[in-house]
RNA sequence: GGCGGCGUAGCUCAGUCGGUUAGAGCGGCGGCUUCAUAAGCCGUAGGUCGUUGGUUCAAGUCCAACCGUCGCUACCA
């Protein structure tokens, strides 16, 4: 068992609001956070924004304003968001933050010193729309495929990093260490950009001239130029720790977890790894890789004006809602697809039907037969023994899964665990036992093993839905039932004491009534 | 053009490095039940696992080709 637990969300470019993509990495980022530290572990989540580059100068000239001023706005809105959705980050990292700067600059020079940064005269084809130089692809029978026009040639001297010369080390160690990008069939894209066909190119341009940007890290070897985005950006992960001397860097960045789309995989998959190599720092533990969401069998994209906004989806149907749904919809490291009909289906069957109606029952009774107090069993039968093997059985399983990436099978083994709960209730009918003087005695127990049921529920499903499981906690009589105790512990069976006042509530999920297809 | 994903029951999808009668949830249908959010429980509904051809004692599960579909190809997770 490691005690620590470093992971990471990719930093967010800062032209664009958070949709449906940004918030289920950084959920998934979160869940595991949550998970870690629900096992004792010193955790840290870092999350945050990319704020260097040409666009955004592009949106601030056209505003009218500085390309500061459009990053801080962005950068503000992106964490207000996390905020208010209870995302619990650790750092919020800008690439604009001044310690970010000096771990860049230092790094530029150490891998300057260390001859692996080339200065030298590009000569290419530019297009003026795109202002850059384009590649072989990027044109269609000699015009730019974006613009349809003409590059110009133009020549232009820049800073290069060398990282062929780490491809081939690159791949032995993918090779030796298979589960370093997950899920598999990523790992074999990124060895198939290493091999020689691939057309990427051994040398990675990291600088602008000032003329042509100048919004960016300077570079510390020469001040007429600046970063070019992709190697500042990556840097923020070490930053974020405390590179190179912090002491939380040692402790975060051998037990470090990136999450990313599946869109950025080459410049984490090969970029950053030759740099960390360059600078001999280790790898992150793992790269791990996910797909998109498709709305409606579309791509997310700002053009169609078909983003899915967590903030609308919050006040529609609930975050944690959301979050449910995107934890347990997606398979990890493929696509998916997201629909307001599939998100409320969901909803209904898994939260309202079965844990919100649960937890309505179990208390509702408790009330009723035991005077709203979580009563003390009795001695466990065959059909309670069943119900304590259940949740022990789900508490390993939910483990292995969130380690393994596969949060869908976790929220899908804790459903197990809830509709045992639903048919252990059926078995024992204590609603009848009650008015029966020959069961009335095993109500109690019956009560028990259900409110005890949902105190493991509620503990297992902490890291996927804090909030409802806190509520659970509380309408259980418990206070903050996760401070200072850890898995496993925390599900052992009999946790949770008799005598507890338990309050019903109003449903935790309320049902929601599709009156027609709003299509 | 290159590379890649996907194509399994009405719908959304699982199928853990090939092996007993192909699974889940939702929906549909029939029944039970009434503690509960018209929720719950039981039963049921029979899909040539895109097509063709291979490898194998054995393929949804490996190989090839093809069809359909979606995506990536240096900055939208």
């Amino acid at each position: 068992m490691s005690e620590a637990f470093y992971v990471t969300t990719p930093i967010y470019y800062v032209n664009a609001e958070p949709h449906i993509g940004h918030t289920y990495t950084t959920v998934v980022a979160d869940m595991l956070a949550r998970y870690h530290r629900l096992k004792g572990e010193t955790c840290f989540m870092l999350t945050g924004t990319d704020e260097h580059g040409d666009k955004i100068l592009e949106v601030a000239q056209e505003r009218g304003t500085t390309p500061d001023a459009v990053a801080t706005e962005y950068a503000q809105l992106f964490k207000k968001t996390w905020d208010q959705l209870g995302i619990d980050y650790d750092r919020f990292i800008r690439t604009t933050d001044p310690d970010h700067r000096l771990v860049v600059q230092s790094i530029l020079q150490k891998v300057y010193d260390a001859g692996e940064i080339e200065f030298k005269e590009y000569e290419g084809l530019y297009c003026v729309g795109c202002e850059r130089f384009l590649t072989d692809r990027d044109m269609v029978d000699g015009l730019c495929r974006d613009h349809e026009r003409a590059p110009e040639s133009r020549s232009e001297s820049n800073y290069f990093f060398n990282m062929g010369a780490h491809f081939s080390w690159l791949a032995e160690t993918i090779e030796a260490h298979p589960d370093f990008i997950r899920p598999e069939h990523y790992r074999n894209e990124v060895l198939a950009m290493l091999s020689e066909e691939s057309g990427l190119g051994g040398e990675l341009c990291i600088s602008r001239p000032k003329e042509r940007l100048d919004w960016g890290i300077e570079l510390p070897f020469d001040n007429r130029y600046v970063c070019y985005v992709w190697f500042d950006a990556l840097i923020n992960y070490l930053t974020g720790v405390g590179y190179p001397d912090g002491s939380e860097f040692e402790t975060f960045w051998p037990v470090s977890e990136h999450i990313i789309g599946k869109d950025i995989l080459k410049p984490h998959g090969v970029f950053w790894p030759c740099m960390l190599h360059a600078i001999g720092a280790p790898l992150p533990r793992h790269l791990n890789v996910h797909g998109f969401w498709n709305l409606d069998n579309r791509k997310v994209s700002k053009s169609l004006g078909n983003l899915v906004s967590p903030q609308v989806m919050d006040e529609r149907y609930g975050f944690e809602a959301f979050r449910y749904f995107l934890l347990r919809e997606m398979v990890f490291g493929q696509d998916s697809s997201f629909s307001e009909p599939l998100l409320i289906a969901r909803i209904n069957a898994d939260l309202a039907n079965n844990l919100g109606n649960l937890v309505s029952r179990t208390l509702n009774m408790t009330g009723r037969f035991a005077d709203g107090l979580v009563p003390r069993a009795g001695a466990p039968g065959e059909a309670e023994l069943v119900i304590e093997e259940t949740a022990a059985r789900v508490t390993s399983e939910v483990d292995e899964h969130v380690l393994s990436l596969r949060p869908q099978r976790a929220l899908e083994s804790i459903m197990g665990l809830i509709d045992a709960t639903n048919r252990y209730l059926e078995l024992r009918e204590p609603w009848k036992a009650a008015k029966d003087p020959e069961r009335a005695d095993q109500v109690p127990t019956t009560l028990y093993t259900c409110c005890e049921s949902l105190r493991v529920t509620a503990v297992l499903l902490s890291a996927f839905l804090p909030q409802t499981s806190h509520e659970i906690f509380s309408r259980l009589g418990l206070g903050n039932a996760l401070e200072g105790a850890f898995l496993p512990e925390l599900t052992r069976w009999g946790g949770l004491e008799a005598g507890l006042p338990t309050r019903k509530g109003p449903p935790l999920f309320p049902r929601i009534e599709v009156t027609e297809d709003s299509k």
